[in-house]
DNA sequence: CTGGGGAGGGGGCCC
DNA sequence: CGGGCCCCCTCCCCA
């Protein structure tokens, strides 16, 4: 995901709180902070037996559940697998986020306007308002044909504002080209991060390792791998991987313990 | 088969 | 309203 923030904050003045990542002065130090792998939500509210008690990773079991939806009331388990949260933003934070997120996903009052039909809370009411232009709500993701006014032409996707499809949209239109080899793209980021392939620019060190990486999420990724316990781990076996993609895999081409 | 890097995508939020 | 930013996810490929 060569994402074009990993290389615009190069060319802005703004700085994403995760910059300290390459700018540490002192890398290993930092990495704690920044990737607090044995400082996971030890996830109190005992939703899911298997949510490990140690709060450091994650269990496939739990997949099924996460699907489903969540109580507003109860925190939602942090992490990867969080899925229930992965298209809010305000509820993304995660052992992951270490801090980026600027939209805190706690339930605690400071968050005081909440959506009345996907149960996000928000700071403000011009927050709250933003939100629900685009808010399908889960009752209309139950039946999206309820509240989706705005079809896309090109596939049956439907979305509540015009904004969202027009962005959608440009996923079929690709308007954005790169001049080096062709390839389109469908947001001018995407193209910027695209030409990083071409250029050899690799803005975000390791700060183990050092090894450099073109995209955030893949130093995120890579950063697993420096950590003792990972993330995820096997129901059946207990083995932990770095990515839910590798416990996937895991499962499905069959654990020996499942 | 596993681990890990490279790369692309979509959606939401902020400005 | 649009651009930019950020998130998370996923696939592909290779060692």
């Amino acid at each position: 995901m060569p994402r074009s923030f990993l290389v615009k904050k190069y060319f802005t003045s703004k700085k994403p709180n995760y910059s300290e990542l390459e700018s540490q002065a002192d890398p290993f130090s930092a990495v704690p902070e920044r990737y607090p792998l044995a400082e996971l939500p030890t996830g109190e509210n005992g939703s899911s037996a298997a949510y490990y008690p140690t709060g450091l990773v994650w269990n496939v079991g739990i997949l099924p559940a996460l699907y489903a939806p969540v109580s507003p009331s109860t925190p939602s388990p942090p992490g990867p697998l969080d899925l229930s949260s992965q298209s809010s933003s305000s509820s993304s934070s995660s052992e992951e986020d270490e801090g980026r997120t600027s939209d805190p996903p706690s339930p605690e009052p400071a968050d005081c306007f909440q959506c009345a039909r996907c149960r996000k809370s928000y700071s403000s009411p011009a927050a709250l308002s933003r939100h629900q232009l685009t808010c399908a709500g889960a009752d209309a993701r139950a039946s999206p044909a309820g509240r989706s006014a705005f079809h896309c032409k090109h596939c049956p996707k439907e979305y509540n504002s015009l904004g969202a499809l027009k962005m959608h949209i440009r996923s079929h239109t690709l308007p954005c080209v790169c001049t080096t080899c062709g390839k389109a793209f469908s947001r001018p980021w995407l193209l910027r991060g695209h030409i990083r392939t071409h250029t050899g620019e690799r803005p975000f060190s390791c700060p183990h390792c050092n090894r450099a990486f073109a995209d955030r999420s893949n130093l995120r990724a890579h950063l697993q791998t420096h950590s003792e316990v990972k993330k995820y781990q096997c129901g059946a076996c207990s083995r932990t991987f770095s990515r839910m993609s590798l416990l996937h895999k895991h499962s499905l081409t069959g654990c020996s313990s499942s």
